[in-house]
DNA sequence: ATGCCTTTGTGAACGCGTGCACAAAGATGG
DNA sequence: CCATCTTTGTGCACGCGTTCACAAAGGCAT
């Protein structure tokens, strides 16, 4: 996470963006464009709140991060804030980006012309697949692993992507860090392990889908009495596992709390 | 919510179980499956806990809500914490899914493995696109925006994914709720509106990028004791509205021009 | 200028999530 | 059966993030 840097005990202000507040410009960023792209000369920071999507008071707690780019009784100048938000996330210049595994979803990233238009540039495309060396994708050819470190250090790439299998991610990971990697935005379904200084973020597709599930089965089960304790699959503790051979023809258990 | 006392409540407990909590439980699930995959029978918190990449005093706690499911001095039972998990993340039955807008990344869903594997089941791929109409996708054939509605009753569906462009994504979105979806996925980069009851969860890639680019540069700039203020573009408030001219054929600009 | 009206910027209260630290529970060995 | 050792389950304190509510700031009309 973020680097703790603060020898201060006492105020942690100096340059302390909440990370939840950084989490939020780019949607800021993204309505900002909007209304950039229809002319609109200022905004309120309710109106802007809402097309963001988020609470109004939590809009201009997040802007009195950045200073203070208002003006009470108007509103927010829409070209300046977007300036102000695009410099504050290092939009002012390009990142190279390389994107290793151009499978399914690689060439996906690879075609997506949504990373161009936000100061992202793809720089290469990577693959251990020799039968993909040197094939076009999305205008690029794919590079080989073998490539990789070099790759990063001519273009100082900074920024990595991993749309491996989960099988290879770490090894890929490793590799990108020793290639001078600092920033990593894994896809894998894998936990990566990096030595301080890099971050690493990540996008499971499986999990999001997962905490949907769990909320559907709640409210479907909303009206079912929460009351009983139907027989689980196995017993618990006692060491003699016996797995769970099947749950027998109805799955359905409305989950409460043993008494 | 009724988030009573902590101390007996016998009643407002199972139901409380934090959002934190259940986004986590998939990294569990999916650390614990791979460990019932290797047969072994018994894993301590701090071995779980160093497997999902958590504290294992976090995930303790996470598990005490869930009830008391390890034994002490031993640890948990894999085969019967992975149960306990997917009852309560609802994966002990199958989830149909809808992908709507089987485009560069629609496609890569549903070509993608790991949904299957985790209790989600393709039903069906939706386009708008005419020419997509039959195709196969995955082995799915393709079928058009105007079956949407029937495909969703048939299959009973709750859960659907947006993968449209930006611009058709609230229209998409509307269609789904209406047809009785209460769970989406979106992949567009905007703002849903939805009525309540209807869960949205978002996956944006830019942002993920722009929050990387945040650290990133915060990073190079660590030995910069430059403080801030290199010469902003327009001034502040005063309504110089300079509007681009330029911005090309595509869309979405990039950062706003320095001076 | 002056007063009114709108909207910002923020102090303060509150709630959630995290991590510590430890007593209790249970296994294990003698 | 008792002692010891391991690991869970959780009370507690702390810090971050969210939200409320309002004084201050600034534009604008008169
Ligand atoms: N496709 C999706 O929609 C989707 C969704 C969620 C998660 N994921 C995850 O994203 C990753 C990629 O998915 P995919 O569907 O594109 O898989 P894929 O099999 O289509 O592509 C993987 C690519 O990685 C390459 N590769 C394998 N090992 C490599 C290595 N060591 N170095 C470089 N390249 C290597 C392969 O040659 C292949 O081209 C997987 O981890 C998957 O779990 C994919
Ligand atoms: N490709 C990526 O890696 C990537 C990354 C991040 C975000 N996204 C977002 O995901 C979305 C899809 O991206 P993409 O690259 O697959 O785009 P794409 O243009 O390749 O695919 C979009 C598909 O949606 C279909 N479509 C358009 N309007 C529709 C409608 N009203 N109903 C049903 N289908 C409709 C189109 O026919 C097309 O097949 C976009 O919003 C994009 O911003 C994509």
């Amino acid at each position: 996470m973020a680097t703790g840097r603060n020898h201060r005990p006492a105020t942690t202000r100096s340059r302390g963006i909440p990370e939840a507040t950084v989490a939020r410009l780019p949607l800021y960023l993204r309505a900002l464009t909007a209304l950039s792209e229809r002319s609109v000369p200022t905004v309120s920071s309710e109106e802007l709140a809402s097309a963001a999507g988020v609470n109004s008071a939590k809009l201009r707690k997040d802007f009195s991060y950045l200073g203070s780019y208002g003006t009470r009784g108007v509103g927010y100048d829409v070209e300046y804030l977007v300036y102000q938000i695009s410099r504050e996330l290092g939009l002012t210049q390009d990142w190279p980006v390389v994107i290793v595994g151009i499978g399914n979803l690689g060439a996906a990233l690879a075609n997506y012309g949504g990373f161009a238009s936000r100061g992202f540039r793809v720089a290469a495309l990577i693959d251990a697949d020799p039968s993909l060396s040197g094939k076009p994708v999305a205008g690029i050819g794919v590079q080989h692993t073998d490539e990789l470190e070099k790759v990063v250090d001519d273009n100082g790439v900074s920024i990595g992507v991993i749309a491996t299998p989960a099988g290879a991610a770490q090894q890929v990971c490793d590799r990108l860090v020793a290639a001078g990697i600092t920033s990593i935005l894994n896809f894998a379904p894998t936990v990566l392990s990096v030595p301080e200084g890099v971050d690493v973020r990540k996008v499971d597709l499986s999990i999001e889908l997962q905490i949907l599930a769990f909320h559907e089965q709640r409210k479907a089960g909303e009206d079912v009495p929460d009351e009983e304790d139907t027989a689980p699959p196995a017993a618990p503790p006692a060491a003699s596992v016996t797995k769970r051979t099947d749950s027998g023809p109805d799955g359905d258990l409305p989950a409460v709390m043993p008494a």
